[in-house]
DNA sequence: GTCGCCATTTGACATTTATCAATTGATGAA
DNA sequence: TTCATCAATTGATAAATGTCAAATGGCGAC
């Protein structure tokens, strides 16, 4: 693997503190792999073999059930993911598939589980992770029980334009995959972004302007303790 | 405090392989209480000041916004709750209350964190633990988008079936909590028992039996990476 | 540029779920 | 026992959300 590789991976929080002799050993079973768009990259119910990392691209983590499927998140550059399934060695209870062409790292499960035995550095980071990937999911549940369709998706505008820090930005998303993203249907998630306009949101194909963000923080009362991801 | 409970503590996964040095220096910050039924234990967005430990009672998981309430999960002994607030030292997500009489043990989260940074078995414990918690909450998003109130009541007394091990068991929360945790209205509630009537389930008051399990079962779909909370 | 494809939108309608009000039923206190 | 209380149920209705089918519109292939 190319030693650029290694420091985009060393860069991240999960590997950063870690003894260079234990990272070293982790790379040696690591290998870098390029995916076209709309691959699964894994298969919910099967064993957790390598935890991945989004080196470039993006990451759909999708479930189904009964023919039902739902998006559950997207992984963006660089972070990791099932690192829970990894951990304790329990098969994923999600898929994964590519959205676009994407760089992906795999690091061998078994090496991770033992190098975290060894390495208290790493064992700590990925207590921190876990904690906020749990933390992560339960305000994704807070959102889903305590808000209509429609707050949600208020919510999601104002989440993302904070991010754009304007009040003109573009979706990153398609929106039938926001609509799953958000528990609701395409054709739903159509009428709520009309329901918006009361609340000076406006639409033109994926560029979003919010007249006036008060008046629609007013109808969505964004929350931190749902709403903000970094904590 | 009395040695029983530091035994009862000392036999949590989470504590079980610890140093017996790092253990003792966590149960010297740590005390015991016993709390009334329907107490405030802690609320959301308040500092973690203590990992809360379930002795003996139950306490009820919820998370409040604009107005509305909802019940996340209950906790029974012996385990802890907020282990993920605790070792991130960042605020509650969510609050908890006792259902019933109930002794707590509280040991300071400055100590958790602290000892976990010393004490590898104890890290390893902490990340088992968080991964598990993250499986739990990832399962219950996906009974909440993927299924039907109907088809998560369903589920629910599948789960509770197979806990109990005999098709007639007891409901172990109020009605009006189990609504509200499945994320429905108690009077929604009260009508998909009367929905679940033509798949044998018959209730009266906090009495439930199945009549054919493999009827239910053939509508529910129930499926281990949604409802198999032990893994 | 034109065509065909596919995501999105729109409309009509069905289903699910929530709300409100009234009633029932169980439980404990006086 | 009788009453008061509160959870649970029931009925009527409203609101939210989903489904199906058809129309629209953007975009790349040719």
């Amino acid at each position: 693997m190319p030693e650029s590789h290694k420091e985009e991976i060393r860069g991240l929080r999960l590997f950063a503190e870690m003894d260079e002799k234990h990272f070293q050993a982790l790379m040696r079973g690591t290998y870098v792999q390029n995916f076209p768009p709309r691959i699964d990259l894994i298969h919910e119910e099967d064993a957790p073999d390598f935890l991945h990392i989004v080196l470039t691209g993006s990451v759909d983590l999708y479930t189904s059930w009964n023919g039902r499927e739902s998006s559950m998140a997207t992984v963006r550059p660089i972070s990791t993911f099932i690192l829970a399934a990894t951990v304790n060695d329990l098969p994923y209870l999600m898929s994964a598939r590519t959205l676009e062409r994407s760089r992906i790292a795999l690091i061998p499960s078994s090496e991770v589980r033992e190098v975290f035995g060894k390495d208290v550095a790493f064992a700590q980071a990925i207590v921190s992770e876990l904690a906020q990937c749990y933390r992560s999911v339960v305000k994704n549940t807070k959102d889903l029980k305590l808000r209509t369709s429609l707050e949600r998706l208020a919510n999601y505008l104002i989440r993302q334009q904070t991010r754009a820090g304007t009040t003109e930005f573009e979706l990153t998303m398609e929106k039938r995959r926001l609509a799953s993203f958000l528990g609701m249907t395409p054709e739903n998630l159509s009428r709520a972004f009309k329901g918006l306009e009361a609340y000076g949101v406006k639409v033109s194909a994926n560029h979003i302007s919010v007249a006036d963000p008060d008046d629609l923080a007013k109808f969505a009362k964004p929350n931190p303790f749902i709403d903000d991801y970094s904590t």
